[in-house]
DNA sequence: TTGATAATAATCGTTAACGATTTATAACAG
DNA sequence: CTGTTATAAATCGTTAACGATTATTATCAA
């Protein structure tokens, strides 16, 4: 039941700034335990997060900037849904920041950070092994921000993560059933690359895994999620 | 004196979004009208636009979420002072996704997107000619946003621009007395590039191009501006 | 005159309240 | 029973007001 998943969402009370409502948002969109069209109301919002208006609405205002939630006036705040125009756009900027990336990560052949990035790919497969869908996503995911991550550039890391957030909507919206998570092993030929120091073709394996992913959508048929037969025949 | 030009900036009232707001102080920063660490009062920026305060608020939340200002507690919003640090990474950025750009530019060999840039460079050069210096500042920074632009990418487009502003910033701080604009002609050596289709060395040129402009700053001594100096003395 | 201290003014962050629009519910005619 | 209309509830956007913090000015001692 997806459409429930805020209420995992309490509050830390730790941090002060509104950032923890759009990380808490971030999580769960690309964790896909929020899907594509889910209304995000303000008293909802409010009454999970435990704080007032004007941060959930800051934190909206934020989201909507980076195209993660649609503010549509006097209607409410809605999970973005991406138009495959957009999902083009998205796997389009990818492709050509990650492959700068890689290129420049094979180039340097930092020691520790091709350790973390081994250390992450173990964690995929053994999530894989275990079975847990939200796992496995998360992690496949992770590794792209990790990947950004080990460049050591914040500017580059905000867009990696955007754009990642973003594909997960898309991926929800257009995904067949088993085309959520990464290609396995791709990940590792790309590290294999990258520590071989083989730039170019670091380069085109990262390409070609979003192609492949890219490949796995059906941008046609935009199914309407289950959050809308929900929304449509009412939920009591 | 710069430090009177918010007054340059009425209020057109035609567009309902507060992205009039940040669109103009993004202009005023691209020209180097806002000089970095300029204090952006909420009570002045109400009424320079004609909005109420929820308006001012949401547009520099925003520009914060950018990198433009920075907004800080009980204190106010100020023009951001991009660190040395900061500039490493803006500057890596803008290499790593400019270049990328023209290389795939220069795989296409779009005419028309061709002859809009070759119809940019000949303003810059006859604002050169002129000698207004707004205007070929504003200009030159211009001519990376148009080659985004040309890439036809929205998300490119959205960072590029933003990564464009920074660089307004920290050439303000640490750019001597000739480095406000690009070295002339680059920007037609890069463009004959991309149209013979050369995509590495169209790649090459951006790169050096920027190196260029980063090579022209004095990253040790953050000149403290004008602006400072006016705070400091008092204007009456 | 210079420096410190106290009082005033201005600004910021937040909360609460109000109208406006939308959505849901209920009543009713066909 | 279906479709429509009218009422009621809920939500959104905005404005206004209130403490709290900061900046400025004025006062006074050295």
């Amino acid at each position: 039941m997806p459409s429930n998943s805020l209420k995992n969402m309490e509050n830390n009370s730790t941090e002060p700034d509104e950032h923890l409502i759009v990380n808490r948002i971030y999580a769960a969109v690309m964790e896909q335990r929020l899907a594509p069209n889910t209304k995000l109301s303000e008293p909802k919002l409010c009454e999970s997060f435990g704080v007032g208006r004007m941060r959930v609405r800051r934190a909206l205002l934020l989201l909507a900037s980076q195209g993660i939630v649609d503010l549509q006036s006097n209607k409410g705040a809605y999970v973005a849904c991406p138009t495959p125009g957009e999902a083009d756009e998205v796997f389009s900027a990818r492709k050509l920041i990650e492959a700068g990336i890689v290129r420049d990560l094979a180039k340097r052949s930092d020691e520790t950070a091709i350790a973390g990035l081994r250390h992450h790919i173990e964690k995929e497969d053994r999530a894989r092994e275990v079975g847990e869908r939200h796992e496995i996503i998360r992690l496949s995911g992770e590794f792209h921000v990790e990947l950004a991550n080990a460049y050591g550039n914040s500017v580059l890391n905000k867009t990696i993560r955007e754009l990642i957030t973003r594909t997960s909507l898309i991926v929800g919206l257009f995904g067949t059933n088993r085309s959520a998570t990464c290609p396995e092993n791709e990940h590792a030929q790309i590290l294999d690359a990258i520590t071989a120091g083989e730039t170019e073709r670091a380069a085109e394996l990262v390409c070609h895994h979003l192609e492949h992913i890219q490949a796995g959508l059906n941008l046609q048929h935009q199914q309407p999620n289950e959050d809308d037969l929900v929304a449509i025949l009412g939920s009591r």
